[in-house]
DNA sequence: AACATACCGACC
DNA sequence: GTCGGTATGT
């Protein structure tokens, strides 16, 4: 597979790394197509590859794929740039005469990325700058590179947050997908890059309007939205009643009042904007938070969530409740937050979603490259909660490659890297190099992240 | 103003 | 029983 009809972003995977930013919870909607991959968009399949192939970067094995309102980006990714497409309705692969609109389409592509990967930051520099004020953060920094905050429509990332409570990464992104498919006609299909004869149809993501119906409450339940359903419904009634009457802009543009007025909320401080989001159902200061973040250029707001105050206890020796449970007050919440934001300043939250996705199971063993020898203190802590409750397992160790014939042991071990029975089994089945590698390495990990335990019990008992 | 409980669905 | 929370009740 080559990337014919790709341009390209000279780019570090330091800078952007694609399979890390676009998995780590922020966005529900980029599919993830890999050459192993049978269904739909998939970025909550176990088949998922994580990194790109990093030993043949001239033929990245990986494609993500999103769907805005006039064209699907295509995007690959090397360890030295990231490759770009974007395909329109009406336009047959098969056109290989290149037409002026053409090149001012790939511009507006071009510009739409600079703008949603915040490609003007400098990432590496501030990733400098949180591990010369932060000795934890410093810990963790060279096996998370590339993790930066996306520059979302803020309409789309408010359902998707307003989704997201008591939910993991997997449902909330099968959701998403729902209400796309049901709630927005499709703008085009497309051939899988890998897969041939398999045709993906691609919808953008519904406007307000098309969710305020008093039905869609109920039609949501029935996709599997449960209580969610109906803030849903209800915040996107409040937004066109109260601000779907906007002067219109230009007849041009394709986003409705509504929408442009959420956009606006760009220009409010931090605090005004929240006030404004926290008047919709289903959002209270987690989500709005989310939403400023991660749409409305509030880089210093860090989210706390239960997850967040863990890494607050454990790896900031943040006092924990003594009950085990505690409950996310007001005044823990403001703590929490002030706590992170006078660590690591003015950029906290970016910082913050380093450390949140150098903690989710699935990066468990991201960028640790085979052979390479991770200091003790760098390997994520084998919290029980963590390792059981997230579903996402889509990520494999780094620089393997998961194939369709894959041993159901090997599939075992991917799944889990770090379940130490599997890990077990498959020393007894060394049939392939490649399983072999994939042992030593989970192997590794698992010998540092005991000796972090004993440690840890060391330390206890000492004190 | 600080807590408790229900809510929905998937998983252990 | 658990959970990337919020709304509603006391």
């Amino acid at each position: 597979m080559s990337l014919a009809g790709f341009k390209s972003i000279p780019l570090p995977l330091a800078q952007c790394s694609l399979p890390a930013v676009l998995k780590c919870g922020q966005s529900f909607r980029w599919s993830v197509l890999t050459p192993s991959d049978t269904s739909e968009s998939a970025s909550a399949s176990t088949s998922d590859i994580a990194k790109p192939d990093i030993k043949e970067p001239e033929a990245p094995r990986v494609e993500y794929r999103l769907c805005l309102k006039d064209r699907v980006v295509c995007l690959r990714q090397s360890p030295t740039a990231i490759y770009y497409r974007s395909v329109f309705p009406g336009t047959p692969s098969s056109n290989l005469i290149a037409s002026e609109s053409d090149a001012t389409r790939d511009a507006e592509t071009l510009a739409w990325l600079r703008d949603y990967f915040q490609l003007d930051i400098d990432l590496v520099a501030l990733y400098k700058q949180w591990a010369e004020k932060d000795k934890v953060f410093s810990k963790f920094q060279e096996r998370f590179e590339g993790i930066r905050i996306l520059r979302q429509d803020p309409w789309e990332n408010l359902v998707s947050f307003i989704c997201s409570s008591n939910n993991n990464i997997s449902r909330i992104t099968k959701m998403v997908q729902n209400l796309c498919t049901y709630y927005s006609p499709s703008l085009l299909t497309l051939e899988h890059p890998f897969i041939a004869d398999e045709v993906l149809a691609y919808h953008p993501f519904p406007p307000p309007s098309a969710l305020a119906g008093s039905n869609a409450g109920q039609h949501l339940r029935t996709l599997g939205f449960g209580y969610r359903a109906d803030f849903i419904q209800r915040t996107a009634k409040m937004l066109v009643d109260d601000h779907g009457l906007t002067t219109p802009q230009a007849p041009a543009n394709p986003m409705e009042a509504s929408e442009i007025w959420l956009l606006e909320l760009r220009k409010s401080s931090t605090d005004d904007a929240r006030a404004e989001l926290l008047k919709f159902v289903g959002v209270g200061r987690k989500v709005a938070d989310c939403v400023l973040l991660m749409s409305m250029d509030k880089k210093e707001v860090v989210p706390v969530d239960t997850h967040v105050y863990q890494i607050a206890v454990k790896q900031y020796g943040m006092k924990g409740s003594a009950s085990g449970k505690p409950s996310m007050t007001p005044k823990l919440y403001e703590d929490i937050n002030a706590k992170f934001k006078g660590i690591w300043g003015d950029y906290a939250g970016w910082a913050h979603t380093v450390l949140f996705t150098a903690d989710l199971k699935s990066f468990a063993t991201y960028g640790l490259p085979a052979g390479a020898s991770p200091s003790p203190s760098s390997s994520p802590s084998p919290r029980k909660r963590t390792v059981k409750s997230d579903k996402m397992a889509a990520s494999a160790p780094a620089l393997l490659q998961r194939t369709s014939s894959d041993s159901p042991l090997k599939r075992k071990v991917f799944e889990d890297p770090l379940d130490e029975n599997s890990l077990t089994e498959a020393k007894a089945e060394l049939s392939t190099p490649e399983l072999s590698k994939l042992v030593k390495d989970t192997e590794e990990h698992l010998s540092i992240v005991e000796r972090v335990k004993r440690r840890k019990r060391n330390d206890k008992s000492a004190s």
